[in-house]
DNA sequence: TTAAAATTTTAAGGTTTCTTTTAATGACTA
DNA sequence: TAGTCATTAAAAGAAACCTTAAAATTTTAA
């Protein structure tokens, strides 16, 4: 996990990164609050964590910011005991936890593995045929990893149901526009996945229509 | 709430305490190092304060020695301004909070409130896939121990389960932001993990899913 | 502070896996 | 049956990956 840690308190930064590195969290800490902003819009971090008292820009502008701007990695802000309205405001802002000043660092890394533990933004995507279960980012179906050109044309098969997929198109859509490729190609890799899904199926076939493609087809 | 105080300034402990248990707060206070530690040890005390500068033995070594016999007490360590690199110190120690001199006692009396809000529940936390067993904090799996990039790396394949991690997601999160890193870095450091998983499981195995990244798997 | 040790980075050569190409053979249909 | 289309195997080529060792850097200990 890495995460981004917006603190102008050289003393408590240095300390709070150290404890974290030892659960195996990287930290990258600035004390500059536009530095901060510059970093945020990086897609690398699973939280940051912003103090509300920073020179030049504050804390929850940062936050007002980056969300406007759909950013959507966890932000967890950091206060004083005192300042409890800029909690609410955090939070109205789209902050998803708040901790007030001091802290301990047990409780900070309790919230991040929290705000890491709900489901990741990307979910799995895994496309179903009859019992072929083909998991887009693994490239795997049932288990047996494909490769690349492999896993293409299988999700073409797979999205296209019962319908033909044309050659034509495979063609076109997996080698592209650079029309130096065969038609030979396809029937090439048809072959090799024809051999994969009888591995791993005794039920889907993938049937030829001849002059025209190629389409999944469900026997008993 | 109980808390131990060990401070040798009899003035300013008597101060103190006098203040804190006007909050309804027991001092139990002494100026040694030695029967603070002594003290320290026991489960009764709800936070301890601990001075920086003692006779005999300072307020770091206690601190040092409470941690490592794994007692959890909350600990504020105080230290006049100019000890500044102390503070750093203890908190990569395990203190939980520290407190410059001179201080005023609400202050202490608020950080003694915060640090009592929530249970203190810091467990070693042990990551676990198939036979391994990966210690987060001492950064070892089943016993060899890791560097830092390896063991970040071996926790975020043991997260993803047997889901594939991919090569950018590790370089992103492993060598940050900036986007210096190679691809090799990455390649080189799982050949490192190979041989250290090898010699301590003969079931996992780091698998690569060509083009994409690398997972965990399990063989039989 | 310096020296030693550990870790990280760099770089090169070797290996494996995937893709492309070729081609021989088999199957369909006009 | 001729001619087109499909399958398969096998090779050559390309790209991704692995390993290693040494240089550079950082950390640790004295």
């Amino acid at each position: 996990m890495r995460i981004l840690y917006v603190e102008d308190e050289k003393l408590l930064a240095d300390a709070v990164s150290h404890l974290l590195k030892k659960q195996g969290i990287s930290v990258d800490w600035t004390d500059d609050g536009e530095e901060g902003l510059r970093l945020a819009k990086k897609p690398v971090y699973d939280c940051i964590v912003l103090d509300i008292m920073l020179p030049k820009m504050s804390g929850l502008e940062i936050l007002e910011i980056v969300r406007k701007q759909g950013i959507k990695t966890p932000i967890i802000m950091l206060s004083a005991l005192s300042e409890i309205e800029d909690k609410i405001r955090g939070l109205e802002l789209g902050a998803d936890d708040y901790l007030a000043k001091p802290f301990k660092t047990t409780e900070l890394i309790a919230r991040l593995n929290a705000l890491n533990r709900r489901p990741p933004i990307r979910d799995r995507k895994i496309l179903k045929y009859a019992d072929l279960k083909f998991d887009i980012e693994d490239r795997t179906v049932n288990g047996v990893s494909l490769t690349e050109k492999e896993a293409e044309i299988l999700k073409m098969l797979i999205e296209a149901g019962d319908k033909t997929v044309q050659k034509d198109y495979i063609l076109g859509h997996v080698w592209g526009a650079e029309m130096l490729a065969e038609d030979n190609y396809v029937e090439v890799y048809i072959s090799y996945l024809r051999k994969k899904l009888a591995s791993v199926s005794k039920k889907v076939k993938i049937k030829t229509v001849r002059g025209l493609g190629y389409k999944l087809c469900e026997e008993k």
